[in-house]
DNA sequence: TTTAATATATGATATTTACATATATGTGCA
DNA sequence: TGCACATATATGTAAATATCATATATTAAA
């Protein structure tokens, strides 16, 4: 998701990430998947999509979970697959639940963050909302 | 803020930002506080922290008032300053108040999708939860 | 006169994301 | 057989953003 600013000063277009995306948000996303049950990329692209609501681009996924599994939040190991390539199969580790816990009260504070400045909106433009 | 992570295969420290950080939100931040008085770079640090809960790098900050400058989003004048030196005042422009508007609008998606993962952990972990 | 607070700015580097591309397996079909 | 397509994993390159350090200048206070 993407979107494209104007330059005011030499009127070059330039491309920048659609507003409001936090920071690595795919993560905890995959970590509560896997809390469920173990599962693959490709299969995890379409679950987040489905399920979380996240479109991914299906490179950074693949190498945002060799990423995880360095850092010790899940481990992997390959599967056999009859219909098709075989599969590297993800399974949560202790440290990723873990880290899951501590990303879902990051997210709290973020939370507050967003209703802090919405709140702050709101009361600024209160008379042009009723007028509307 | 930042936190310091472990490699599990080399052992090597490194670090990485806090988690749930959203990408450029001290912009709207810097836009609601401009829309209610003209500020300059060193007083808009205080404000976000007080009034936001936005502990900025001021380096940073001023860079991020300059790109937004050339966004259109702001305009700015030196102003005199008998008891230090000179600042930049920052006023808000038309512009400015309708990416305002455009990114609290994209931060209610955020919203929606921080509280659907929440609401998805609180359920894979009630028992644990309840249990505690 | 030296220190601290105020005030703006940039250089270098690290991190993260976006987009393109490479590689390979199995299925269906013409 | 040859080809397209879905499935499946992975990397190369570039752009965008954040972090940290540093440079510069003014005013006031110790």
């Amino acid at each position: 998701m993407i979107f494209t600013y104007m330059c005011k000063t030499c009127g070059c277009s330039f491309r920048s990430r659609d507003f409001g995306n936090i920071e690595r948000f795919v993560e905890p996303c995959i970590l509560l998947l896997l809390s469920q049950k173990p599962s693959h990329g490709y299969s995890l692209m379409e679950d987040l999509e489905h399920k979380c609501g996240e479109k991914v681009d299906i490179g950074n996924l693949y190498r945002t979970l060799r990423r995880m599994e360095m850092d010790g939040w899940v481990k992997s190991d390959w599967s056999k697959n009859e219909s098709g390539p075989d599969r590297r199969t993800y399974t949560i580790t202790q440290e990723g639940l873990e880290f899951l816990k501590s990303a879902v009260s990051s997210l709290t504070h973020t939370d507050e963050l967003i209703h802090r400045l919405m709140e702050g909106y709101k009361e600024a433009f209160r008379k042009e909302q009723a007028s509307v």
